[in-house]
DNA sequence: CGAGATTCATGTGAAGTATACCTTTAGGCTTAA
DNA sequence: AAGCCTAAAGGTATACTTCACATGAATCTCGTA
């Protein structure tokens, strides 16, 4: 046993594929950006009035996953607070709050409530009212005269959440506020976000505006080549290997955070094989895994009603092979497996809010279709690969036992 | 035969309910002077 | 009298339920050719 796991330690000590595996990661930001020039420049100069301690225009940041949206604003704040740091005459205070985190971030007293917490405050996850969260919020910003930069990412994700009155209030807060001046940077991947917005809150919070372009396939090739000349030992990817990441990436509208975690995940899969080199069966690898893990994981994490009913759609299809199923039998699926197993069971109307969000989150796909004298109702059809079923079944299955 | 009415099974929006939790307040008890 | 604890009152967000009306195309109806 002991030499075993001497064996596993030993032969992860000799790491021979990584040389600094940091520069991959998501959150990495790396000193050169390419191809985002023209973007941050744009941020850069629209942001700028916060050195002089002015308030600058509200911004609004677009563009598909994996564009560099995150990424350069990142970049822009650091930049800022490097240039203010140390600089008596104002402060400054730029706070990131991605929206998209379930639970965490996504209704109007979250988000407050994740501010706060944020800025140093306390506030109970709930039994207040909203409006007592929001004044809360306001007398923590203006205790002391700072300038305070706001950047929600991802807030498409929450606009069928959250009122477009709150939008509106955050970008007019500063009528409110004696001290402190605040300025709302939102980014979206949703090109028609704007659109769906009310016209007040959409001229206010995007009183300017910087589009993200996707990568082509060459940009992507440059991006992760000037990653792995950092991240990996020299010589151990084999040839072709890049230009394979870049076709994956670009085929999924040019997602580069795609592209550096295949090549991060392909690098951990050879390692773990112990080969000398990155090859092209890695990389097929590598896209199957981060897919699973993905899915798995938000599957994981999900409520035990979700589970119930994610489990009843899966037994389902693979029990009668339809594979269109639709929403009446998933139903009475799901009533019935509730009952065997003690568990209260809700309503249809509930369920099929869940099947909704499940939707949502790209597990199932789902389609409202009439047939005719049949009935109107939802066309549900897994939307994950045999291997991920299995699994999910598992997960699922486990907090089924239980009872 | 074809236009319009009907029908089915569920979609969907709004309003109501249950639960879990928060703050405030008033009373009761303890304590120290 | 001041300070502290407790329990009740009054209030909220969130997840879920209830109610009522909306949908959209296959099917039916019925007047017409």
């Amino acid at each position: 046993m002991g030499k075993e796991i001497d064996k596993i330690f030993d032969s992860f000590g000799q790491n021979n594929i990584f040389k600094d595996k940091v520069v991959l990661q998501s959150n990495h930001i790396p000193s050169e950006i390419p191809h985002r020039t023209e973007q941050i420049k744009q941020t850069a100069s629209i942001l700028a009035p916060v050195l002089r301690g002015e308030r600058p225009s509200n911004l609004f940041l677009y563009g598909k996953t994996g564009t560099g949206k995150t990424l350069s604003m990142q970049y822009v704040r650091d930049e800022l607070l490097k240039r203010t740091d140390g600089n008596p005459n104002f402060k400054l205070r730029i706070e990131y709050l991605n929206c998209k985190l379930k639970k965490v971030a996504d209704t109007e007293y979250r988000i407050l409530a994740e501010l706060i917490k944020k800025m140093g405050g306390e506030v109970p996850t709930t039994g207040l009212p909203t409006q007592e969260v929001y004044s809360r919020f306001i007398d923590i910003i203006d205790k002391e005269k700072q300038l305070i930069l706001l950047i929600l990412d991802e807030i498409d994700q929450t606009v069928k959440k959250i009122s477009s009155d709150f939008l509106y209030n955050l970008t007019r807060l500063n009528s409110e506020l004696s001290k402190t001046q605040i300025c709302v940077v939102g980014i979206s991947n949703n090109l028609t976000f704007l659109d769906d917005l009310d016209p007040r809150v959409r001229s206010s919070l995007s009183e300017e505006e910087v589009v993200f372009p996707p990568y082509n396939a060459i940009q992507l090739q440059e991006i992760l080549k000037q990653r792995a000349d950092l991240a990996f030992k020299e010589g151990v990817i084999e040839d072709g290997v890049i230009s394979k990441c870049s076709a994956f990436a670009a085929r999924e509208h040019g997602d580069a955070r795609r592209a550096l975690d295949l090549l991060r995940v392909a690098g951990e899969l050879a390692e773990r094989d112990h080969s000398k080199q990155i090859s092209l069966k890695h990389i097929d690898e590598a896209n199957n895994k981060i897919e699973k893990d993905k899915i798995l994981d938000v599957i994981t994490s999900e409520p035990k009603q979700f589970q119930f009913v994610l489990n009843s759609i899966i037994s389902l299809s693979e029990k009668k092979n339809i594979t269109p199923l639709f929403t009446g039998d998933i139903y009475n699926y799901y009533r019935d497996l509730c009952l065997k197993n003690h568990m209260e069971v809700l309503t249809q109307r509930r369920v099929g809010d869940i099947v909704q969000e499940f939707d949502m989150l790209g597990i199932i796909n789902v389609r409202v279709i009439s047939k005719g004298r049949g009935g109107r109702m939802r066309e549900i059809k897994l939307a994950i690969n045999k291997d991920i079923i299995e699994k999910a079944k598992e997960i699922t299955q486990k907090f089924l036992d239980h009872y």
